[in-house]
DNA sequence: GCAAGGTC
């Protein structure tokens, strides 16, 4: 009997092959496709005698397309690309391997499929029985299943055939036709409007620029868009906390504020001022411990590149064509692997035994070796396993070949050291923690020795500091070296890294570990972002305003979310609980109807690209219409006038010039509704004007109002102009909200037209530009500017800061602070308009606070008690509504400093 | 010109 076997790539081939045929009597000839051979062996399955034949097929055979007539990106409308006619068939360059499968198959009566055992071998496994079955429909159809192509596993698995089970290549074939169609629609849509629509200035290298959409590339896109917008977002902050040294036989231990660090600086002063004035420290607690630092787990994809790229700033990309290449050669195990736990029957000592030459780490694994040194452990899995692959390790010793580049040899040192690692003992420390009061204050120092370094003596990658500390002894007492108010700016969260790209998009389940680092680099190749030296990503202002786009649609298509309902429904597809056909149909029937509000909505994805990019000149009146462009304004002669409604539900005709032209028009507050016509006004001039639709809020408009009114912004709207009357303007364009109901990504844009102002939360200006600043604003007392009243404060002068209060009984309402860190001058601003002035205020429980780790800190505080030692220049409250004093440093009397940049502060 | 998943 002739049995034709199909592996998933060339190497199982070869590898089952050998196993199977004892290495005796195996024949290897060529195929049709220069990569997959044909091994012929004997063998007997329960007591049959078989003719083997063994060959491979080099991933997926197929591939799925839409039919001929919807392929040209102009032939049809992308929303068609949802319901077109799709088929699987074999791509040109796997024709080859087509052939001699064919070829194979009709002189075979069996076909056993050796693919990969997860679910895209299974759907692999059912293309090549289509191809098979096509040319020999008698053949006999069996599965192999093996979870490791070691000798034991691999007999017995092929005395032990199963069946393919199609629920799994099912789950496959939707995955892939919802990827298609989502991707091909989204990207013609997206593409097509945004070419035309503005000058996008990216160096293609000649290449057509092409906006795609993936359901892996644009949540992986939206990774890195999202830390961006959080760090644009973050306000800085200072904060104060004290900080205490102690040197003694010759070592420091330096200690920590129990409490970290407090917001408030009058809060952290009082408590420094009561720890000076009686430094004696108390040990209070003295804690021995013995601490391990484990190796790491055994090495998989995701860990090798999130390793390569940490240690030696290697792409994810380049680290999977480096490790394919030491594969290829036969250094390194397979380099796409989930399994991060060695199998039972992984011979480690062999792998050790065969790099005790080499000059670097020889001798380390050599000493792993020696049960004398007591340095071996069996290594720790991390919970992985995708029932193919062993975790990477090396598969041959080298010293380094001729044809090896630098990153070769790094790249496989990293894979030996990795291994050593894994197979010894964690590092072993001793740790000390002292408590010591002052004055009531706890602060705790820590001293570490590394007693045994173990397997750290080979993974140097990785280092564990220590640093010892004095002896102390419970109830010791001792004055502090230094005792030291330190102030300290908080601080947003780095650029995502490559391997904290990898971490999230593992995190989420975007991709697998062999395609996670091609999505990074479409993030590249498609210009959306680009990565620093240091391996961060930005996003590109493309990247950036595609995002923005969809965000203002309210649509979370650049979230995880949209794979995650996938793969959930793959995996009922794969457990025979839901079938393919339904989920394909609720999938895409949503994904249609997402994708044509999407482009109904397009106005939204115009207005984000219309932040970054100059208008196209070959925009026409319809892209015009969907950024709802009222009129070319009339002030600055260059911009057109274009409809905008704030998060807050208010309407403004607003200048895109803004923010060099503020040429605006408010539109009444009653407005729940405006869309720009296609009408225009045959009044107001220079035109044209397009009317807009308006509707208002029944309840509060006048009964004899209509609800509906098409109306002018040009002027000659009699009803529009009362209407703003009676009902009031819309605020200005007021800040994205913030908290835990928008996400930070909402709180923030780049461009100075939507972002509002930190000092004052208006749009219009950055902050360093604020009209509340200071030495922007020359005066004291109250003045217009631009509409809006500015404060300086009538305790010391110093401008105010315009702020909204975020507390429970005023949330919303607005108030001057003084900027100076030393004063707590506050009024409200409406209490400006009944002339009250400024007020000494009392930084009590009314005091507004839009941070709530400002509020944490105050609150953190119980006391705020009176020093009384110091002459008080102004009166101050404290969190309690104590009186405190303390104007000028305690430490020196001078009141042009404080006691934190006293030069005679310390003890 | 489009997706994501295999692979040499």
């Amino acid at each position: 009997m002739n049995v034709l076997n199909v592996a998933e790539k060339p190497s199982v081939a070869k590898s089952v092959s050998t196993i199977l045929s004892r290495n005796q009597g195996m024949r290897m000839r060529e195929g049709r496709s220069r990569y997959n051979k044909i091994f012929e062996f004997n063998y007997t399955i329960r007591g049959q005698p078989c003719h083997m034949l063994f060959t491979s097929v080099t991933g997926h055979l197929m591939e799925l397309e839409f039919d001929e007539r919807y392929r040209k990106w102009h032939a049809c409308n992308p929303a068609d690309l949802f319901r077109a006619p799709v088929h699987k068939s074999v791509p040109e360059d796997k024709k080859d391997i087509k052939r001699t499968l064919e070829e194979e198959a009709r002189r075979c009566q069996w076909l056993v499929l050796w693919l990969d055992c997860d679910r895209e071998g299974e759907n692999i496994a059912f293309e090549v029985i289509d191809v098979c079955t096509a040319v020999n429909p008698h053949l006999t159809i069996k599965r192999a299943r093996f979870s490791a192509l070691i000798e034991r596993e691999i007999h017995h698995s092929v005395q032990n055939l199963e069946e393919p089970k199609k629920c799994l290549a099912d789950a496959v074939d939707a995955r892939q036709e919802i990827d298609l169609r989502i991707g091909a629609s989204f990207t013609r849509f997206q593409t097509m409007l945004m070419k035309d629509a503005f000058v996008i200035d990216t160096a293609t290298d000649g290449r057509n620029l092409v906006l795609s959409y993936g359901p892996c590339q644009f949540p992986t896109l939206g990774f890195v868009v999202e830390r961006y917008w959080e760090i644009q977002a973050h306000e800085p902050e200072e904060f104060w906390s004290i900080n205490c040294a102690h040197d003694s036989d010759g070592r420091i231990a330096k200690f920590s504020w129990m409490r970290g660090h407090l917001f408030d600086y009058t809060c952290a002063v009082i408590i420094y001022e009561m720890c000076v004035e009686e430094p004696t420290a108390t040990v209070t607690n003295v804690r021995q411990q013995e601490k391990l630092k484990y190796p790491p787990h055994p090495l998989n994809t995701i860990e090798l590149e999130k390793r390569a790229s940490r240690y030696f700033r290697m792409s994810s990309e380049h680290t999977m064509k480096v490790a394919e290449e030491l594969y290829q050669a036969g250094f390194i195990s397979y380099p796409r692997t989930e399994t991060d736990n060695f199998s039972s029957r992984t011979d480690l000592h062999t792998i050790v035994q065969e790099q005790q030459g080499h000059p670097e780490w020889g001798v380390y694994a050599q000493r792993l070796l020696d049960p004398g040194t007591g340095l071996w452990r069996n290594p720790r899995g991390g919970g992985h396993d995708d029932k193919a692959h062993p975790p990477i390790h090396p598969t041959k010793f080298s010293t380094g070949e001729s044809g090896w580049s630098q990153d070769h040899r790094k790249l496989y040192e990293l894979v030996v050291r990795h291994f050593l690692a894994c197979v010894s003992k964690p590092a072993v420390g001793a740790e000390t923690t002292v408590e010591i009061g002052i004055a009531g204050e706890l602060f705790s120092a820590c001293g570490r020795v590394i007693l045994e370094k173990n397997y750290l003596d080979v993974y140097h990658y990785e280092s564990w500091g220590g640093s010892l500390i004095p002896t102390y002894t419970i109830g010791q007492q001792f004055i502090p070296s230094t005792l030291i108010l330190d102030s300290g700016v908080t601080r947003p969260p780095p650029l995502l890294s490559e391997a904290d790209l990898l971490s999230c998009m593992d995190k989420e389940g975007i991709g697998t570990d062999a395609t996670m680092h091609d999505h990074i680099k479409k993030l590249l190749d498609r210009f959306y972002a680009t990565k620093d030296a240091n391996t961060r990503f930005t996003p590109t202002n493309l990247g950036e305003a595609l995002v923005m786009g969809y965000d203002d649609m309210g649509y979370k298509l650049w979230k995880p979310y949209l794979r995650a309902v996938m793969e959930r429904d793959m995996k009922f597809v794969s457990e025979g609980n839901k079938s393919k056909a339904d989920v394909l149909a609720t999938s895409l029937q949503l994904m249609e109807a997402c994708f044509l509000d999407a482009r109904l909505n397009k106005g939204k994805l115009l207005e984000a690209m219309a932040i970054f990019f100059e208008r196209s000149s070959r925009s026409g009146n319809d892209e015009l219409h969907a950024m709802g462009v009222v009129r070319r304004c009339g002030l600055c002669q260059e911009s057109d006038m274009v409809l905008r409604k704030n998060r807050d539900g208010n309407f403004m005709v607003g200048c895109l010039g803004y923010p060099q032209c503020r040429n605006a028009v408010w539109l009444p507050g009653s407005l729940s509704e405006a869309v720009v016509t296609t009408n225009t006004c045959n009044i107001c001039t220079p035109g044209p004007v397009y009317l807009i639709q308006f509707k208002f809020r029944q309840l509060e408009i006048p009964p004899n109002y209509s609800v509906n009114h098409l109306g002018c912004i040009g002027g000659c709207d009699e009803i529009l102009s009362q209407m703003t009357e009676i009902c009031g303007r819309g605020s200005r364009m007021p800040a994205r909200p913030r908290g835990p109901t928008a996400p930070p990504s909402n709180a923030h844009h780049t461009n100075p037209r939507q972002r509002p102002c930190v000092n004052c939360q208006e749009t219009g200006h950055s902050s360093n530009d604020c009209p509340l600043r200071s030495g922007n604003v020359g005066h004291r007392g109250r003045s217009e500017h631009n509409g809006e009243a500015s404060v300086s404060c009538t305790s010391c002068g110093t401008p105010c800061i315009l702020r909204t209060a975020n507390t429970a009984n005023n949330r919303g309402r607005k108030f001057y602070a003084c900027q100076s860190q030393e004063c707590n001058f506050f009024v409200w601003e409406d209490s400006l308009n009944d002339g009250t002035r400024g007020r000494s205020a009392s930084r009590s429980n009314s005091i507004p606070s839009s941070n709530p780790r400002r509020a944490g800190g105050r609150g953190s505080r119980g006391r705020g008690g009176q020093t009384g030692a110091h002459a008080a220049a102004t009166t101050f409250v404290s969190a309690t509504g104590d009186p405190i004093s303390g104007r000028r440093c305690f430490r020196c009397g001078d009141p042009s400093h404080f006691a934190n940049v006293c030069p005679n502060r310390g003890v």
